[in-house]
Formats: structure tokens, sequence, C-alpha cells
DNA sequence: CTGATCAGTTAGTGACGATTAACTGAAAAC
DNA sequence: GTTTTCAGTTAATCGTCACTAACTGATCAG
């Protein structure tokens, strides 16, 4: 189908993206330090330091997975929010509807990386927590530009920590939603995506003072 | 003031105590892993094993403060929802703005426990994994008992993941507000207690399926 | 007083795990 | 066809811990 015309070694970015693959759901479940390279290794078929052929070294891997999520979530943020058809005059309130409903997706389909991004950040080389840092940063600022058409009066700080809250709000996903078939007791995913939309939204448009008493 | 008439040895209360402290402080930061015996030691100032004077081990450590927390939430939720004035006959609003108050009240002034338990759960011992759900099943327990007064007709399930996704928005505090004196561009704790807690309450009473659009 | 108790201390010990070294075999280059 | 190149392999190396052993000094009981 889409071959990219490149020689056979493309095999090698077929490994380094399965070695990303079962970093995420390996550290997701056993966190960076509890996960030896021989364990990372063993799952994609090859054994131990065959990962120096892709990676400079253990944190080199938790680097590429992070900083790749941190780019798709701006990435994909950006046009989410760009996306209102009556181009850049409307309320905002589209432009946030589009954020959530892509966030909420994001969260429900790739939770190992969610989960990673926000437990293993620490473990990052200091450059890489800069970069992601950065582009975490500037994924806020997507929320708190739509933000702030809804409410001008607002501070940003203030937005800033309403986006926060939803981000964990809908990130909390993967500890609740059943992950496969079979689950017990678990809201299933597709009804839980239309239930966290709406308890997001109502959290972001919730008002500052609490009204009545 | 309170002395608890037990001999000079309650010195080791105080030791086992200032140890716990500081494990909430450093696995906090570093995780567990990422904190040996002896730096645990040197934070209270003893220095490595002295610590088996206290727990049976480094996991024994862990349990304690987890197991400590879970129920500290379970006893504080329970007697908060259990506080409505009206007795057991309340509509549930009162509470639900009461156990919203409490957790909001227990993230922002036990910043660094919080993290832990969620971060580092998976490096407890089976029992200690056991404890803590159980625990924490209970506490979500309060939450849907709660709520179902409020709401009837929806699912237990969907209560559920209602009052994990709030925990999710309530806990992703420790990210996002300053910890100390002197924050830049934070929102300091005082207005940020009252605007979690007005989120929260929009995002427990947001409607089952997205109303307009 | 005197002996037990017990919080601490300083040396091991034993695993485990990241990284490096030295090699191998097959595909790609020429 | 020969020679690089390079993904992989197995066998060290080297640090870093959790945990144990052996010992010490103070407090507490009698």
């Amino acid at each position: 189908m889409n071959e990219t015309a490149s020689p056979r070694s493309e095999a090698k970015a077929v490994r380094r993206q399965a070695l990303l693959d079962a970093a995420a759901a390996l550290f997701a479940a056993q966190g960076f330090a509890g996960v030896s390279l021989d364990d990372l290794g063993a799952a994609v078929g090859v054994s131990g330091p065959a990962i120096y052929r892709h990676f400079s070294g253990k944190q080199a891997v938790l680097g590429a997975l992070l900083v790749g999520v941190s780019e798709e979530l701006l990435t994909g943020g950006s046009r989410a929010a760009g996306l209102a058809p009556g181009g850049e005059a409307d309320d905002g309130g589209t432009s946030l509807r589009a954020l959530v409903a892509f966030h909420v997706d994001f969260a429900l389909s790739k939770p190992d990386v969610i989960r990673v991004q926000d437990r293993d950040f620490t473990s990052l080389s200091p450059e890489d927590q800069n970069a992601v840092r950065t582009l975490q940063l500037a994924y806020v600022d997507v929320w708190v530009e739509a933000l702030r058409r809804l409410q001008p009066e607002a501070s940003r700080a203030e937005l800033r920590l309403r986006a926060q809250a939803v981000f964990g709000l809908i990130n909390s996903t993967p500890h609740s939603v059943g992950r496969t078939r079979r689950d017990g007791g678990r809201v299933p995913a597709a009804p839980a995506r239309k239930l966290l939309e709406s308890m997001a939204l109502a959290a972001l448009t919730a008002p500052s003072a609490t009204p009545s008493s």
C-alpha cells in the first residue's frame, strides 16, 4: 500500500516503532524503573542490548516516546482548535468542544502513553524534560486561547488551572475504563466518551465563584 | 501538651512518622524506585539500615504510607458525607458538597501522598495492593451513594466513573498549584480551592447526554 | 548497680541491570 | 564477487542498591 520507497532497511523503522509501542505498554504497567532493557527487548523479539542499535540508551527510549506524544497532542490540538467553520471569529465554544473531543479520544485510544507521561516525566533527561514541558505549555496555551474567547475577564492563571484540571479529569480514564473486552463493572468506552465530554465542558464553564451557597 | 504518657521510647513513634513524611516527599519527587534507603535515612538524620528498626523493608514503608492515606480518605470522607444536618434524608447535595470540599482540602494539603498513591501503587506488595484497593473502593462508594440520591436513575458504573474522573480533576492540583510561596504564574491555593470545588460540582452534575448541539 | 533491650552504626554480601566489547551473518554497495 | 555496513548476539564490566551481620552505647527494668 503506502510503501515509502525506502530500501529494505525500513525494517529498522518498523522495529523502532515496535520498541516504542512495547515501551509504552511496559512503562505504563511497571514504571520506567521497573522495566529492564532485557524485558523491553524480549517484548519485541530481540533481546537485550540490541536496543542500542535504535536508541542511545534506556532514557532515550523514554524521551522519544514522550516527546512524540507531546508533539502529537500539540499538533492535534492546534488542528482541532482551528476547525471552527466560521473562521477565527467564533465564540470559542466550537473550538472548545473540538478540543475536548480530541483530548478524550486521545486519552481513550492511547491510555498507556498518557499514563507514562505524567508518571515517569522525572525520569527524562533534563533536555527532554524541557522539550516536553515546552510542548505541553504550548498545548495548554491552545486551550487557554479557546477559553479566553468564552471568558475574557478570567485571568490566564485561572484558565490554565482549568485546563490542567480538565486534563486530570480526562486522563483519569485509564484507571477507570475497561481496557479490553469483557470488562466487569466498568463503563464501556463508547458511552464513556460522551460522558467525559459532558463533564469536561461542564467543568470548563463552571462559574468562578460558587453561586448559590 | 498532649503527652500520651508513653515512655520515652515514643521517640520511636516520632522517628517513624518522620520517616513516613520524608518518604512521601521523596517518593513524590523521585518515585519509589528512585529513592534509596540511604536517601530516605539521610532525610531524617539517620543513615541507611536504621530504617529496619521501624519497617520490615522498603516496600513496607510504602505500604504504611499508602494504607494510611487510604484510611484517612475513607474515614474523612465518611464523616464528611454524614455531616448532612437534616440527617440521612437530605437530597444528597449537601453530602456531595461536603465530600468535594473535603477532597479538595485533602489534595491541597497533602499533594505528595496523592501523587505517590496513583504513581507507585504497583510497587506495593500484593497484600498492600489489596488493602489499598479495598479502601479506595469503599471511598468511591461513599461518593456513589451521595450521587445516587441526586441521580437515582444513573447506573452505578456511570457514577463510579464520575467519581473517579472528579478525583482526577482534583488530584491534578499538585501539578498545577504553586507548592510554596513565591510562585510564578500559578493560582495561589486559597482561590484555587473554590474554583476546584465549583468545577468538581459542575462535572458531577453535568448531564449524561450532551444536551444542545 | 546490673543486665537486657533496642535504636543506631559501619562493613559486608548478592542481585540485578545498564552499558560496553568482541563477534557473526546477511543484505547493500560497487 | 568482494567488501562494507549494520542489526543482532553473547560475554564481560561496573555501579548501585536492598538487605544482613556484628557491634556499640544508651536507656530502662529489677
